[in-house]
RNA sequence: GGGCCCAUAGCCUAGUUGGAUAGGGCGUCGGACUUCUAAUCCGAAGGUCGGGGGUUCAAAUCCCCCUGGGUCCGCCA
């Protein structure tokens, strides 16, 4: 509605400009008033054409005025010094409003576009751990907006079969005796295909966390302080926690310990070189069975890790196919011929002429490849897939895909555009899957699904477990993916538990109001299978809305026009501040007077029931699940 | 040393294609549950927008310099 109130406006503005012999200009700002009281639209073009008219501001504006004619959504448009302000005729934009909002709200149209997506792309070496839930939840929840704003995406997680940490686990498990146990790699396959049982897979223990042996406990013990420092009562809850029967945590500790055992003897270095030149030739079929074997357990367990976050990738796509299917030699030849590389020791892509001082080694010395080279051939697939590709990547990867958009180029394919975020540290430091430092996704999960339960036994006595453990989980993922989907990506994050699951005023306060909505509706009568029996055209006649009523219409309102904006900027943040909004503006609303028996009960019914749909889809952006009752 | 990112109240943060009184949230202080759920609402205090110059009618926003933090500059992935 929004959006065509602001087309209403910009016509408006454009006729009078051809009354008065104006050239259009270009891009006409229209932006919202700081406060509601200077109206729901304005624009700053008398600025703008003051320099070009040589004349002022104000008295552009007044000429404006005098002329405009406004479209019946709008009441008055007015000037405030040299500010032209619109204002909503609420009455008849809320009917609009409230007859327009269906289960499909926010869903913009068809762009026709398809976006391939690449997000997460985990090392299979351990559990993902906290670092990686950024890079998920972003993409996750890109995938949702720009689906919502009518892009087709597909999402695509690129699986590191060739890494040198893969043959360190292979080495591991052949050379070091440090086998993972295949009844249970077997047995936990055979549970994780059904998602729904996902808590019964995990099992606590008192023991220490994964991957954290001896030589870690300060990050252990810092961790635990961060916790007893915080005036909560959460202390104990955490720390206690083993995931020693999923596979992801077992390759963790395998991978944690075959890198001691490097270091111990280093000679044993070339064993793993060894390993990796075997598992490119692909020749012998058991080595490539037993990597296949690593890379899959340890994908099963990330796969059920994201599956509990609401994330589900739409294909994953193995580096090692690119090698074995010719495409890594396409890339070289074609790079060859377009007269940019250079070979001496090894072959390399040269990049002065683009900007670049660093060049691109596509090829060792002993000929083997390159994780970059392979990225490049997953990126040639990727470009012709989609219209647009999209990465999300850590900031660490700035240099390595410009290197690697040039080389695209280069080849006439579409370069990525690129999300990138910051890194999220402990409070002592940089996390590393390698030193067996860091906090893992399950553990932050289990978490803050225990402190949910905690909140919901001091409110709600009387929600049986079943019931009870549903709705926690729900909270506790919600607290989860807003903690990250609320910041700016580029913004560092130090992490502290309880910044990262807070239930006031943060996701939970908005689910709340979900609930809230929910309930009232089905108390009034009139809800019943999620549906409302109350049409626009039943409504009471003498509706006039107070101020709570417009704030609210407002803001939903808004909605598709922050889908339309985010998906823009490729930004999920302005979305989560939406939603809180929303949520804040409906419980200012609830607290201000009753619906169920007022004298426009209809009405407010119908109000609360956009809000409802609003509040979930926006929530369904983020990957948040609304809960009926909380 | 060079490149990129960040710096906004005690804490977290939005706003950065220049525009109206710098928005939220946490925390603090003071109020509101016989009421459609108080994970809520009402009110208050709290800001040299890291520092210094400059451009402009107008700067958190643009330009230059500086400080502090992160990150990259591997025949690692």
């Amino acid at each position: 509605m929004y959006i065509e109130m602001k087309n209403d406006a910009l016509n408006s503005l454009k006729n009078v400009f051809k009354q008065l012999n104006y050239e259009i200009p270009e891009n006409i700002n229209l932006e919202f008033p700081p406060n509601p009281k200077m109206g729901d639209l304005a624009t700053t073009i008398s600025f703008q054409l003051a320099k070009q008219l040589k004349k002022s501001p104000m008295d552009i504006t007044s000429e404006i005025i005098d002329k405009i004619e406004i479209s019946n959504l709008f009441e008055k448009v007015e000037s405030k010094g040299p500010y032209i302000n619109f204002f909503i005729n609420y009455e008849m934009f809320s009917k609009k409003l409230l007859k327009s909002i269906d289960n499909s709200y926010g869903q913009l149209k068809n762009t026709n576009k398809k976006i391939v997506l690449e997000h997460t792309s985990a090392n299979p070496n351990g559990p993902l751990h906290i670092g990686h839930i950024r890079n998920a939840i972003i993409g996750d929840s890109l995938k949702r907006l720009l689906i919502c704003a009518g892009n087709n995406v597909h999402t695509q997680y690129y699986v590191n079969d060739m890494g040198r940490q893969i043959a360190m686990i292979v080495f591991g498990m052949e050379k070091l005796g440090l086998n993972i146990d295949d009844e249970l790699a077997k047995s936990y396959k055979d549970n994780s295909n059904n998602y729904d049982s996902k808590n019964e897979n995990i099992h606590k223990k008192n023991d220490t966390l994964p991957g954290k042996n001896n030589n870690s406990s300060k990050s252990n013990q810092n961790i635990d302080n961060t916790n007893t420092n915080s005036s909560n009562n959460y202390n104990n809850l955490n720390n206690n926690i083993d995931f020693e029967d999923k596979i992801d945590h077992q390759i963790g500790k395998l991978y944690f310990k075959v890198n001691e055992k490097l270091k111990e003897d280093e000679t044993l270095n070339k064993e793993v070189d060894s390993l990796i030149k075997q598992y490119e030739a692909g020749e012998n079929h058991n080595l490539n069975k037993i990597f296949e074997k690593a890379v899959d357990s340890c994908l099963l367990g990330t796969k059920e890790t994201l599956a509990k976050l609401n994330i589900k990738h739409d294909d994953f796509i193995w580096e090692g196919q690119f090698l074995r299917n010719g495409d890594v030699d396409k890339v070289i030849d074609g790079l060859k011929a377009t007269g940019y590389t250079s070979e001496e020791e090894v072959l390399q892509l040269n990049l002065e002429k683009f900007g670049i001082e660093k060049e691109l080694i596509l090829r060792r010395s002993d000929g083997t490849s390159l994780y970059s080279t392979r990225d490049l051939a997953y990126h040639m697939k990727k470009s012709q897939e989609g219209d647009i590709v999209l990465d999300i990547l850590g900031s660490d990867h700035k240099l390595a895909i410009d290197q690697i958009s040039i080389a695209l180029e280069l080849l006439n394919q579409i370069a990525p555009e690129v999300i990138f975020y910051e890194f999220i540290t402990l409070p002592e430091g940089s996390m590393s899957t390698r030193k067996g430092v860091f906090i893992s996704v399950d553990e932050l999960i289990e978490e803050a699904i225990k402190r949910a339960i905690f909140e919901l036994n001091e409110r709600r006595k009387d929600l049986d477990k079943v019931e009870l453990e549903k709705i926690a989980e729900e909270i506790g993922i919600g607290a989860i993916r807003y903690y990250i989907s609320r910041l700016s990506p580029e913004k560092h994050i130090t992490f502290k538990w309880d910044e990262a699951l807070s239930f006031e005023r943060g996701c939970a306060s908005i689910q709340y109001a979900h609930a809230r909505a929910t309930k009232l509706l089905e108390k009034s009568g009139h809800f019943e299978d999620n549906k409302l029996d109350i049409a626009i055209e039943d409504i009471e006649d003498n509706w006039i809305l107070n101020e709570h009523e417009i704030d609210l219409i407002r803001t939903i309102a808004k909605f598709p026009l922050f889908v339309e904006e985010s998906a823009t900027i490729m930004r999920v943040h302005p979305i989560a501040q939406y939603v809180q909004d929303l949520a804040n503006s409906f419980n200012k609303f609830y607290k201000s007077q009753a619906v169920i028996g007022c004298e426009t009960e209809l009405a407010r019914l119908l109000l609360v029931d956009k809000t409802r749909i609003a509040i979930k889809n926006a929530l369904d952006i983020l990957g948040v699940k609304a809960p009926v009752k909380m």
